[in-house]
DNA sequence: ACTTTTAGACTGACCAGTCAGATCAAAGGG
DNA sequence: CCCTTTGATCTGACTGGTCAGTCTAAAAGT
């Protein structure tokens, strides 16, 4: 009955076609998903209406439906967007690291620091991802496994360049350690956020760098 | 108008009055736990609905109803029964290694070892778990943090213990190391139950015990 | 001119929780 | 043994409310 459903679906989409978004635009889905990640992570996807995160986005409904196809889509979006930054800001600390002549392990160490520091920025976005990322049978699940797999990737790529440099041991297993240092990390973090928000990144950091660096099982110093 | 809401309330409750459950209720609560875990984990709170969880128990809605007062006490029963599996199954792991001799550091290893036994048994209820747990504004958190506490006072126990010994440097801050010990098991074993569940439980044992005894960052044999 | 946003009424589906009555299992009576 | 009673347990149709998504006509914005 109207072109207008045509063009909101493909903008809901967010598939990217060869037109400019339009600043306006561009501004007001920032606006929501600032708004949706903070409800979602509080709430949770299914105890969050659409009402609620139009309202605190300052914006009507009907916009909400003009930007994005759906619920469910502007979910995938928000997760897409949050996570890449976060792969991005990991990938940009390893590089940093050894282009000024850091080994790769301490690569890593800067990669642990960024990690703390994006999830200090905006734990919500985190709470998202660990709350959906094992859950079976989601209609977003293709979309969590892709965003894993790119943060995944930055982590194992460090690992795997410290093993050929000999800086690492060759029995290391880069999939499950990567896996495991990445949980470390997410879980430390969510927790500091959570119930010792009073402690520093340093005392954060310190004790993860700490324990990467095996001054934990070796007794050091 | 009459006296069943009554007993239903106090039954529901789960505040275990003096009164025997009866061995035909204690069936049908586990029944509607082991139905719940799934359905949640798999789904959310939110999205699961009250008449899943019973068609999958196979009893009627109202039997839920009957015993327990809402579908958020279910959830809260539920976190707390198996959580506290969990603990109790840290803490004799770790009571049986420094009982037959080993070393505090051996604890830990084990406890590494019946966490992720312990997940690959029921990855569902960690999937509750870590989904919930950094929640802000729910019901239930107070539940979950409680739920927390003990399962991280078993790991700083012997966290303690070990320092004391002399197998671990002093300036290890024990509160984080233990969050952050946690947490790395519990991603690892989510993610391989989720992403590898074709590689065996020693395969990720020995990855995090590598990374516990420092064989990562010193690059050891 | 064209895109984007507004305000909010509306619908159709869905769902937590209720309640009056059915069923069970155990204890006693005959 | 079979029957009755009693309280505990279970049943499922029903209610009242909530929510995703639609739609419209008009107003901004660029």
């Amino acid at each position: 009955m109207s072109v207008l459903p045509v063009s909101r679906g493909g903008a809901g989409d967010g598939t990217a076609a060869g037109a400019a978004p339009g600043p306006r635009r561009a501004s007001t889905r920032r606006r929501l998903f600032d708004a949706a990640v903070v409800l979602i992570a509080e709430q949770g996807f299914s105890a969050t209406t659409v009402d609620e995160i139009a309202d605190r986005a300052g914006v009507a409904k009907g916009t909400v439906y003009y930007n994005f196809a759906s619920k469910n889509v502007l979910y995938e979006e928000l997760l897409r967007d949050g996570m890449d930054l976060l792969s991005g800001s990991l990938r940009r600390a390893a590089e940093a690291t050894v282009a000024a002549g850091g080994t790769r392990v301490d690569a890593l160490d800067a990669m642990i620091r960024a990690g703390l520091d994006f999830i200090a920025g905006s734990p919500a976005l985190m709470q998202l991802y660990v709350a959906e990322l094992w859950r079976t049978n989601r209609t977003w699940r293709a979309t969590l496994t892709s965003v894993r797999g790119r943060a995944l990737t930055v982590v194992e790529s460090v690992l795997r360049d410290a093993v050929a440099a000999g800086e690492l041991s060759g029995e290391l297993d880069i999939s499950l350690t990567a896996s495991a240092l990445l949980g470390m990390v997410l879980v430390a973090a969510l927790d500091w956020q959570s119930f010792q928000p009073d402690r520093s990144v340093e005392d954060v950091h310190a004790a993860l760098s700490r324990l990467l660096q095996g001054r934990v099982g070796a007794a050091g110093g």
